[in-house]
DNA sequence: ACCTGAACACCGTTCAAGT
DNA sequence: ACCTGAACACCGTTCAAGT
Protein backbone atom coordinates (compact mmCIF):
# COMPACT_ATOMS: atom_id res chain seq x y z
CA UNK A 1 0.00 0.00 0.00
CA UNK A 2 2.69 2.12 1.08
CA UNK A 3 5.72 2.91 -0.22
CA UNK A 4 8.71 0.28 1.07
CA UNK A 5 10.24 1.51 3.97
CA UNK A 6 7.54 3.07 5.22
CA UNK A 7 6.75 1.41 8.44
CA UNK A 8 6.64 4.96 10.58
CA UNK A 9 2.91 6.48 11.22
CA UNK A 10 2.03 7.94 7.55
CA UNK A 11 2.33 11.68 8.42
CA UNK A 12 5.84 12.80 8.33
CA UNK A 13 7.75 12.79 11.62
CA UNK A 14 7.93 16.63 11.91
CA UNK A 15 10.98 15.87 13.70
CA UNK A 16 11.45 15.44 17.99
CA UNK A 17 11.53 18.89 19.62
CA UNK A 18 11.11 19.70 23.45
CA UNK A 19 7.47 20.89 22.94
CA UNK A 20 6.41 17.08 21.22
CA UNK A 21 8.24 15.02 23.77
CA UNK A 22 6.40 17.14 26.58
CA UNK A 23 2.89 16.97 24.96
CA UNK A 24 3.52 13.17 24.07
CA UNK A 25 3.96 12.70 27.84
CA UNK A 26 0.84 14.36 28.93
CA UNK A 27 -0.98 12.63 26.86
CA UNK A 28 0.29 9.25 28.20
CA UNK A 29 -0.23 10.44 31.78
CA UNK A 30 -3.87 11.34 31.00
CA UNK A 31 -4.30 7.66 29.51
CA UNK A 32 -2.32 5.84 31.58
CA UNK A 33 -1.63 8.16 34.89
CA UNK A 34 1.59 9.43 36.02
CA UNK A 35 3.10 6.39 36.71
CA UNK A 36 2.93 5.27 33.19
CA UNK A 37 5.02 8.27 32.40
CA UNK A 38 8.80 6.30 31.39
CA UNK A 39 10.99 7.89 29.24
CA UNK A 40 10.57 4.65 27.19
CA UNK A 41 7.32 4.66 26.99
CA UNK A 42 7.08 8.86 25.39
CA UNK A 43 9.64 7.38 23.16
CA UNK A 44 7.21 4.88 21.94
CA UNK A 45 4.05 7.25 22.05
CA UNK A 46 6.43 9.36 19.28
CA UNK A 47 7.93 6.49 17.45
CA UNK A 48 10.96 6.66 18.89
CA UNK A 49 13.81 4.97 20.82
CA UNK A 50 13.73 6.11 24.56
CA UNK A 51 17.19 7.41 24.22
CA UNK A 52 16.18 9.96 21.74
CA UNK A 53 14.57 11.75 24.03
CA UNK A 54 17.83 12.93 25.73
CA UNK A 55 18.87 15.23 23.17
CA UNK A 56 15.93 17.54 23.79
CA UNK A 57 15.80 16.66 27.73
CA UNK A 58 18.13 16.32 30.34
CA UNK A 59 16.52 13.96 31.81
CA UNK A 60 13.29 12.14 33.64
CA UNK A 61 13.30 14.68 35.84
CA UNK A 62 13.63 17.64 33.38
CA UNK A 63 10.43 16.22 31.45
CA UNK A 64 8.32 16.05 34.53
CA UNK A 65 9.25 19.97 35.04
CA UNK A 66 8.22 20.60 31.94
CA UNK A 67 5.05 18.76 32.16
CA UNK A 68 4.32 20.65 35.09
CA UNK A 69 5.18 23.85 33.50
CA UNK A 70 2.99 22.77 30.64
CA UNK A 71 -0.07 22.66 33.03
CA UNK A 72 0.50 25.83 34.72
CA UNK A 73 0.50 28.01 31.04
CA UNK A 74 -3.00 26.45 30.99
CA UNK A 75 -4.65 27.88 33.73
CA UNK A 76 -6.48 30.85 33.44
CA UNK A 77 -4.93 34.33 34.44
CA UNK A 78 -7.07 37.10 36.95
CA UNK A 79 -8.36 39.63 34.27
CA UNK A 80 -6.55 42.77 34.85
CA UNK A 81 -10.39 44.85 34.73
CA UNK A 82 -12.00 42.78 37.21
CA UNK A 83 -12.48 43.32 40.79
CA UNK A 84 -10.03 41.09 43.19
CA UNK A 85 -12.90 39.28 44.14
CA UNK A 86 -13.65 38.09 40.94
CA UNK A 87 -10.43 37.52 39.23
CA UNK A 88 -9.11 35.60 42.59
CA UNK A 89 -12.35 33.45 41.95
CA UNK A 90 -11.60 32.42 38.27
CA UNK A 91 -8.39 31.81 37.92
CA UNK A 92 -9.47 29.38 41.59
CA UNK A 93 -12.06 27.69 39.32
CA UNK A 94 -9.65 27.52 36.26
CA UNK A 95 -6.72 25.85 38.44
CA UNK A 96 -9.20 23.70 39.35
CA UNK A 97 -10.76 22.83 35.92
CA UNK A 98 -7.03 22.10 34.59
CA UNK A 99 -6.14 19.61 37.58
CA UNK A 100 -9.33 17.97 37.11
CA UNK A 101 -8.82 17.49 33.38
CA UNK A 102 -4.98 16.20 34.56
CA UNK A 103 -5.28 14.43 37.51
CA UNK A 104 -1.78 13.72 37.96
CA UNK A 105 -1.20 17.33 38.67
CA UNK A 106 -1.19 17.82 41.77
CA UNK A 107 1.41 14.71 42.44
CA UNK A 108 3.86 16.63 39.89
CA UNK A 109 3.36 20.07 41.90
CA UNK A 110 4.02 18.63 44.83
CA UNK A 111 7.33 16.34 43.48
CA UNK A 112 8.82 19.44 41.91
CA UNK A 113 11.01 21.80 43.45
CA UNK A 114 11.94 24.45 41.30
CA UNK A 115 9.20 26.73 40.01
CA UNK A 116 9.00 27.29 36.55
CA UNK A 117 8.77 30.30 34.59
CA UNK A 118 5.03 29.41 34.19
CA UNK A 119 4.34 29.03 37.46
CA UNK A 120 6.44 32.15 37.99
CA UNK A 121 4.57 34.64 35.93
CA UNK A 122 1.32 32.91 36.87
CA UNK A 123 2.18 33.78 40.81
CA UNK A 124 2.91 37.37 39.23
CA UNK A 125 -0.55 37.72 38.06
CA UNK A 126 -2.15 36.58 41.14
CA UNK A 127 -0.18 39.20 43.14
CA UNK A 128 -0.80 41.66 40.68
CA UNK A 129 -4.64 41.47 41.28
CA UNK A 130 -4.40 41.17 45.10
CA UNK A 131 -2.10 44.20 45.09
CA UNK A 132 -5.09 45.94 42.71
CA UNK A 133 -7.61 44.93 45.12
CA UNK A 134 -5.82 46.75 47.99
CA UNK A 135 -4.02 44.23 49.57
CA UNK A 136 -0.89 44.90 51.51
CA UNK A 137 1.96 42.57 50.95
CA UNK A 138 1.13 40.65 53.93
CA UNK A 139 -2.31 40.14 53.95
CA UNK A 140 -1.51 39.43 49.87
CA UNK A 141 1.10 36.62 51.50
CA UNK A 142 -1.78 35.31 53.85
CA UNK A 143 -4.33 35.16 50.89
CA UNK A 144 -2.25 33.32 48.35
CA UNK A 145 -1.19 31.15 50.67
CA UNK A 146 -4.88 29.95 52.02
CA UNK A 147 -5.86 30.21 48.50
CA UNK A 148 -3.42 27.97 46.89
CA UNK A 149 -3.69 25.28 49.87
CA UNK A 150 -7.51 25.60 49.46
CA UNK A 151 -7.34 24.74 45.93
CA UNK A 152 -5.10 22.45 45.52
CA UNK A 153 -6.06 20.63 48.88
CA UNK A 154 -9.67 20.27 47.26
CA UNK A 155 -8.28 18.41 44.16
CA UNK A 156 -6.41 16.12 46.18
CA UNK A 157 -8.94 14.99 48.22
CA UNK A 158 -11.36 14.63 45.57
CA UNK A 159 -9.24 12.72 43.43
CA UNK A 160 -8.75 10.45 46.67
CA UNK A 161 -12.09 10.16 46.85
CA UNK A 162 -13.65 6.22 46.51
CA UNK A 163 -16.39 7.14 43.81
CA UNK A 164 -15.94 8.62 40.48
CA UNK A 165 -17.13 12.04 39.87
CA UNK A 166 -20.51 11.12 37.86
CA UNK A 167 -20.27 7.60 39.03
CA UNK A 168 -23.39 6.05 41.14
CA UNK A 169 -22.78 7.12 44.51
CA UNK A 170 -25.75 4.72 46.00
CA UNK A 171 -23.72 2.15 45.02
CA UNK A 172 -20.91 2.69 47.08
CA UNK A 173 -22.65 3.41 50.11
CA UNK A 174 -24.20 0.14 50.08
CA UNK A 175 -20.99 -1.73 48.90
CA UNK A 176 -19.57 0.22 52.18
CA UNK A 177 -22.11 -1.02 54.83
CA UNK A 178 -20.63 1.14 56.97
CA UNK A 179 -21.98 -0.46 60.34
CA UNK A 180 -24.37 2.45 62.28
CA UNK A 181 -23.17 0.85 65.70
CA UNK A 182 -19.43 1.49 64.94
CA UNK A 183 -19.70 4.53 63.03
CA UNK A 184 -23.08 6.26 63.51
CA UNK A 185 -22.22 9.85 62.31
CA UNK A 186 -20.66 8.26 58.66
CA UNK A 187 -23.98 6.26 58.59
CA UNK A 188 -26.04 9.26 59.11
CA UNK A 189 -23.76 11.35 56.91
CA UNK A 190 -24.17 8.89 54.22
CA UNK A 191 -27.88 8.24 54.86
CA UNK A 192 -28.83 11.92 54.89
CA UNK A 193 -26.53 13.80 52.50
CA UNK A 194 -25.48 10.84 49.78
CA UNK A 195 -28.21 8.19 49.38
CA UNK A 196 -31.02 9.25 46.66
CA UNK A 197 -29.72 12.68 47.06
CA UNK A 198 -27.49 12.56 43.69
CA UNK A 199 -24.91 14.13 45.88
CA UNK A 200 -22.05 16.08 43.94
CA UNK A 201 -18.49 16.00 45.86
CA UNK A 202 -17.76 18.75 42.84
CA UNK A 203 -20.15 21.10 44.34
CA UNK A 204 -18.54 21.62 47.52
CA UNK A 205 -15.91 23.50 45.59
CA UNK A 206 -17.62 26.45 45.23
CA UNK A 207 -18.90 26.80 48.84
CA UNK A 208 -15.05 26.34 50.45
CA UNK A 209 -14.14 28.90 47.87
CA UNK A 210 -16.67 31.42 48.86
CA UNK A 211 -16.02 30.78 52.49
CA UNK A 212 -12.25 31.34 52.31
CA UNK A 213 -12.67 34.84 50.09
CA UNK A 214 -15.43 35.93 52.59
CA UNK A 215 -12.83 35.60 55.28
CA UNK A 216 -10.29 37.79 53.00
CA UNK A 217 -12.81 40.54 51.99
CA UNK A 218 -13.36 40.43 55.97
CA UNK A 219 -9.75 40.57 56.83
CA UNK A 220 -8.87 43.14 54.08
CA UNK A 221 -12.08 45.09 55.27
CA UNK A 222 -10.53 45.30 58.69
CA UNK A 223 -6.83 46.17 57.35
CA UNK A 224 -8.02 49.15 55.91
CA UNK A 225 -10.80 50.65 57.72
CA UNK A 226 -10.91 53.94 56.01
CA UNK A 227 -12.36 52.08 52.12
CA UNK A 228 -16.14 52.91 51.74
CA UNK B 1 33.33 -13.81 68.21
CA UNK B 2 29.69 -15.14 67.17
CA UNK B 3 28.54 -18.75 66.33
CA UNK B 4 29.73 -19.41 62.80
CA UNK B 5 26.52 -19.50 61.11
CA UNK B 6 25.60 -15.56 62.18
CA UNK B 7 25.48 -13.60 59.68
CA UNK B 8 22.40 -11.50 60.36
CA UNK B 9 22.05 -9.04 63.37
CA UNK B 10 23.00 -10.52 66.65
CA UNK B 11 19.28 -9.79 67.85
CA UNK B 12 17.26 -12.42 67.18
CA UNK B 13 14.99 -11.69 64.09
CA UNK B 14 11.56 -11.35 65.35
CA UNK B 15 10.12 -12.89 62.83
CA UNK B 16 8.55 -11.47 59.79
CA UNK B 17 5.14 -9.50 60.47
CA UNK B 18 2.85 -7.36 58.62
CA UNK B 19 3.43 -4.45 61.57
CA UNK B 20 7.20 -4.91 61.11
CA UNK B 21 7.26 -4.05 57.24
CA UNK B 22 4.77 -1.44 57.35
CA UNK B 23 7.46 0.08 59.77
CA UNK B 24 10.27 -1.07 58.12
CA UNK B 25 8.09 1.08 54.70
CA UNK B 26 7.74 4.21 57.21
CA UNK B 27 11.37 4.14 57.69
CA UNK B 28 13.03 3.68 54.05
CA UNK B 29 10.26 6.58 53.23
CA UNK B 30 11.50 8.78 56.02
CA UNK B 31 14.98 8.25 54.63
CA UNK B 32 14.91 7.98 51.34
CA UNK B 33 11.61 8.76 50.16
CA UNK B 34 8.78 6.95 49.11
CA UNK B 35 10.37 7.25 45.48
CA UNK B 36 12.80 5.02 47.63
CA UNK B 37 10.30 2.66 49.01
CA UNK B 38 10.66 -0.86 46.92
CA UNK B 39 10.17 -4.53 47.71
CA UNK B 40 13.49 -5.23 47.56
CA UNK B 41 14.38 -2.43 49.58
CA UNK B 42 12.28 -2.69 52.60
CA UNK B 43 13.20 -6.66 52.15
CA UNK B 44 16.92 -5.20 52.73
CA UNK B 45 16.04 -2.89 55.74
CA UNK B 46 14.74 -6.31 57.39
CA UNK B 47 17.82 -8.73 56.39
CA UNK B 48 15.27 -10.54 54.17
CA UNK B 49 14.88 -11.22 50.72
CA UNK B 50 12.14 -8.98 49.19
CA UNK B 51 9.95 -11.61 47.93
CA UNK B 52 9.47 -13.08 51.77
CA UNK B 53 7.54 -10.04 51.98
CA UNK B 54 4.60 -11.21 49.57
CA UNK B 55 3.99 -13.93 52.86
CA UNK B 56 2.44 -11.03 55.26
CA UNK B 57 1.53 -8.34 52.13
CA UNK B 58 -0.51 -8.96 48.83
CA UNK B 59 1.54 -6.61 47.39
CA UNK B 60 3.63 -3.28 46.80
CA UNK B 61 0.20 -1.71 46.80
CA UNK B 62 -1.11 -3.08 49.75
CA UNK B 63 2.17 -2.01 51.62
CA UNK B 64 1.43 1.13 50.55
CA UNK B 65 -1.93 1.18 51.54
CA UNK B 66 -0.84 0.18 55.15
CA UNK B 67 1.23 2.74 55.24
CA UNK B 68 -1.56 5.03 54.77
CA UNK B 69 -3.10 3.91 57.72
CA UNK B 70 0.10 3.73 59.79
CA UNK B 71 0.17 7.69 59.57
CA UNK B 72 -3.65 8.12 60.00
CA UNK B 73 -3.38 6.56 63.45
CA UNK B 74 -0.86 8.99 64.81
CA UNK B 75 -3.18 11.65 63.79
CA UNK B 76 -5.10 12.86 67.17
CA UNK B 77 -8.52 12.74 67.60
CA UNK B 78 -10.80 15.34 68.58
CA UNK B 79 -11.29 14.93 72.21
CA UNK B 80 -14.84 14.60 73.73
CA UNK B 81 -14.96 17.20 76.57
CA UNK B 82 -13.84 20.33 74.47
CA UNK B 83 -16.31 22.45 71.79
CA UNK B 84 -16.00 22.15 68.36
CA UNK B 85 -13.76 24.36 67.81
CA UNK B 86 -11.17 23.69 70.11
CA UNK B 87 -11.32 19.70 69.30
CA UNK B 88 -11.62 20.48 65.33
CA UNK B 89 -8.49 22.78 65.31
CA UNK B 90 -6.47 20.26 67.61
CA UNK B 91 -6.71 17.67 64.96
CA UNK B 92 -6.07 19.94 62.10
CA UNK B 93 -2.70 21.17 63.92
CA UNK B 94 -2.02 17.28 64.93
CA UNK B 95 -2.72 16.01 60.77
CA UNK B 96 -0.40 18.67 59.91
CA UNK B 97 2.14 17.76 62.11
CA UNK B 98 2.01 14.34 61.55
CA UNK B 99 2.19 15.20 57.19
CA UNK B 100 5.67 17.52 58.03
CA UNK B 101 7.21 14.58 59.96
CA UNK B 102 6.57 12.26 57.15
CA UNK B 103 6.37 14.58 53.98
CA UNK B 104 5.19 11.01 51.68
CA UNK B 105 2.01 11.23 53.44
CA UNK B 106 0.45 14.07 51.41
CA UNK B 107 1.66 11.66 48.47
CA UNK B 108 0.24 8.57 50.18
CA UNK B 109 -3.06 9.78 50.45
CA UNK B 110 -3.51 10.94 47.11
CA UNK B 111 -2.84 7.85 45.76
CA UNK B 112 -4.74 5.75 47.75
CA UNK B 113 -7.95 5.05 47.00
CA UNK B 114 -9.88 3.27 49.64
CA UNK B 115 -9.54 4.20 52.83
CA UNK B 116 -8.24 1.74 55.54
CA UNK B 117 -10.15 1.71 58.92
CA UNK B 118 -7.53 4.09 60.75
CA UNK B 119 -9.06 6.59 58.48
CA UNK B 120 -12.17 5.65 58.74
CA UNK B 121 -12.37 6.14 62.62
CA UNK B 122 -10.70 9.17 62.33
CA UNK B 123 -13.31 10.62 60.18
CA UNK B 124 -16.27 8.99 62.31
CA UNK B 125 -14.52 10.98 65.11
CA UNK B 126 -14.44 14.55 63.42
CA UNK B 127 -17.86 13.75 61.90
CA UNK B 128 -18.86 13.30 65.58
CA UNK B 129 -16.89 16.55 67.09
CA UNK B 130 -18.76 18.27 64.43
CA UNK B 131 -22.19 17.15 65.48
CA UNK B 132 -21.35 17.45 69.58
CA UNK B 133 -21.16 21.54 67.93
CA UNK B 134 -24.17 21.78 66.76
CA UNK B 135 -23.23 21.44 63.03
CA UNK B 136 -26.38 19.97 61.02
CA UNK B 137 -25.07 17.12 58.93
CA UNK B 138 -25.02 19.42 55.50
CA UNK B 139 -23.01 22.17 57.25
CA UNK B 140 -20.95 19.20 58.40
CA UNK B 141 -20.04 17.82 55.24
CA UNK B 142 -19.35 21.51 53.95
CA UNK B 143 -17.21 21.83 57.36
CA UNK B 144 -14.94 18.64 56.46
CA UNK B 145 -14.52 19.25 52.82
CA UNK B 146 -13.35 22.78 53.38
CA UNK B 147 -11.02 21.88 56.51
CA UNK B 148 -9.13 18.99 55.13
CA UNK B 149 -8.53 20.27 51.63
CA UNK B 150 -7.06 22.91 53.50
CA UNK B 151 -4.64 21.01 55.59
CA UNK B 152 -3.82 19.13 53.28
CA UNK B 153 -3.23 21.74 50.42
CA UNK B 154 -1.37 23.62 52.61
CA UNK B 155 0.85 20.57 53.43
CA UNK B 156 1.02 20.13 49.87
CA UNK B 157 2.48 23.47 48.60
CA UNK B 158 4.41 24.17 52.14
CA UNK B 159 6.33 20.77 51.00
CA UNK B 160 6.72 22.44 47.43
CA UNK B 161 8.57 25.69 48.03
CA UNK B 162 12.04 25.83 47.32
CA UNK B 163 13.13 26.71 50.30
CA UNK B 164 13.56 24.48 53.99
CA UNK B 165 11.69 24.75 56.59
CA UNK B 166 14.69 26.18 58.51
CA UNK B 167 16.85 27.33 55.81
CA UNK B 168 18.05 30.30 54.90
CA UNK B 169 15.19 32.38 52.98
CA UNK B 170 17.42 35.37 52.30
CA UNK B 171 19.73 33.55 50.40
CA UNK B 172 17.19 32.06 48.02
CA UNK B 173 15.75 35.15 47.46
CA UNK B 174 18.99 36.60 46.14
CA UNK B 175 19.63 33.42 43.92
CA UNK B 176 16.30 33.72 42.49
CA UNK B 177 17.52 37.27 41.50
CA UNK B 178 13.74 38.19 40.09
CA UNK B 179 14.10 40.71 37.74
CA UNK B 180 11.71 43.45 39.41
CA UNK B 181 10.89 44.79 36.00
CA UNK B 182 9.41 41.58 34.69
CA UNK B 183 8.06 40.76 38.12
CA UNK B 184 7.09 43.75 40.09
CA UNK B 185 5.09 42.12 42.67
CA UNK B 186 6.90 39.29 43.12
CA UNK B 187 9.99 41.15 44.00
CA UNK B 188 8.06 43.57 46.07
CA UNK B 189 7.38 40.28 48.05
CA UNK B 190 10.27 39.05 48.22
CA UNK B 191 11.99 42.66 49.51
CA UNK B 192 8.72 43.52 52.11
CA UNK B 193 7.96 40.18 53.75
CA UNK B 194 11.05 37.57 53.43
CA UNK B 195 14.50 39.80 53.37
CA UNK B 196 16.36 39.83 56.69
CA UNK B 197 12.20 39.17 58.44
CA UNK B 198 13.05 35.35 59.41
CA UNK B 199 9.84 34.36 57.39
CA UNK B 200 8.65 31.34 58.46
CA UNK B 201 5.88 29.96 55.78
CA UNK B 202 4.77 27.25 58.86
CA UNK B 203 3.26 30.64 60.48
CA UNK B 204 0.64 31.23 57.88
CA UNK B 205 -0.90 27.86 58.35
CA UNK B 206 -2.40 29.08 61.66
CA UNK B 207 -3.53 31.88 59.90
CA UNK B 208 -6.09 29.91 57.01
CA UNK B 209 -6.86 27.83 59.69
CA UNK B 210 -7.86 30.53 62.14
CA UNK B 211 -9.83 32.45 58.92
CA UNK B 212 -11.72 29.01 57.31
CA UNK B 213 -12.73 28.37 61.21
CA UNK B 214 -14.10 31.63 61.53
CA UNK B 215 -16.12 31.18 58.27
CA UNK B 216 -17.33 27.75 59.44
CA UNK B 217 -18.47 29.48 62.97
CA UNK B 218 -20.43 32.39 60.85
CA UNK B 219 -21.64 29.56 58.79
CA UNK B 220 -22.76 27.53 62.10
CA UNK B 221 -24.67 31.03 63.63
CA UNK B 222 -26.36 31.77 60.48
CA UNK B 223 -27.51 28.44 60.38
CA UNK B 224 -29.02 27.88 64.40
CA UNK B 225 -30.04 31.52 64.84
CA UNK B 226 -31.58 30.86 68.49
CA UNK B 227 -28.84 29.20 69.99
CA UNK B 228 -27.61 32.07 72.40
C1' DA C 1 4.29 -22.29 57.01
C1' DC C 2 7.62 -19.47 55.77
C1' DC C 3 11.61 -18.14 53.09
C1' DT C 4 14.44 -18.24 48.75
C1' DG C 5 16.72 -18.23 43.88
C1' DA C 6 16.06 -17.79 39.31
C1' DA C 7 13.37 -15.83 35.91
C1' DC C 8 10.42 -12.41 33.34
C1' DA C 9 9.21 -8.09 31.73
C1' DC C 10 9.96 -3.83 32.88
C1' DC C 11 12.68 0.86 34.59
C1' DG C 12 16.47 5.39 33.95
C1' DT C 13 20.69 6.38 32.16
C1' DT C 14 25.46 5.96 29.89
C1' DC C 15 28.20 5.38 26.13
C1' DA C 16 30.21 4.03 21.93
C1' DA C 17 28.63 3.63 17.49
C1' DG C 18 26.15 4.74 13.46
C1' DT C 19 24.18 8.21 9.80
C1' DA D 1 23.40 17.01 14.90
C1' DC D 2 20.47 13.65 15.82
C1' DC D 3 19.21 8.89 16.53
C1' DT D 4 20.29 4.08 18.03
C1' DG D 5 21.71 -0.64 20.21
C1' DA D 6 23.76 -2.78 23.80
C1' DA D 7 24.76 -2.56 28.43
C1' DC D 8 24.29 -1.61 33.51
C1' DA D 9 21.98 -1.49 37.67
C1' DC D 10 17.73 -1.33 39.09
C1' DC D 11 12.15 -2.36 39.47
C1' DG D 12 7.45 -5.67 40.81
C1' DT D 13 5.93 -10.10 40.60
C1' DT D 14 5.55 -15.28 39.60
C1' DC D 15 6.74 -19.77 40.49
C1' DA D 16 9.04 -23.89 41.52
C1' DA D 17 12.00 -25.27 44.96
C1' DG D 18 13.84 -25.63 49.44
C1' DT D 19 13.43 -26.15 54.79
Amino acid sequence: MASTADRRPAVARPGLTRERIVEAAAAVADREGLHGVSMRRVGRELGVEAMSLYHHVAGKDALLDALGDWLMVQVERPSADAGWRVGIRARCVSLRAVMREHPWGPAIVESRRAPGMALLGHLESVLDCLHRGGFPVQLAAHAFSVLDAYVYGFVLTEQSLPFEPGGDVDDLAAEMALPADVFPRMAAFVEQVIVGRSYDYGDEFAYGLDLVLDGLDARLAAASPDSR
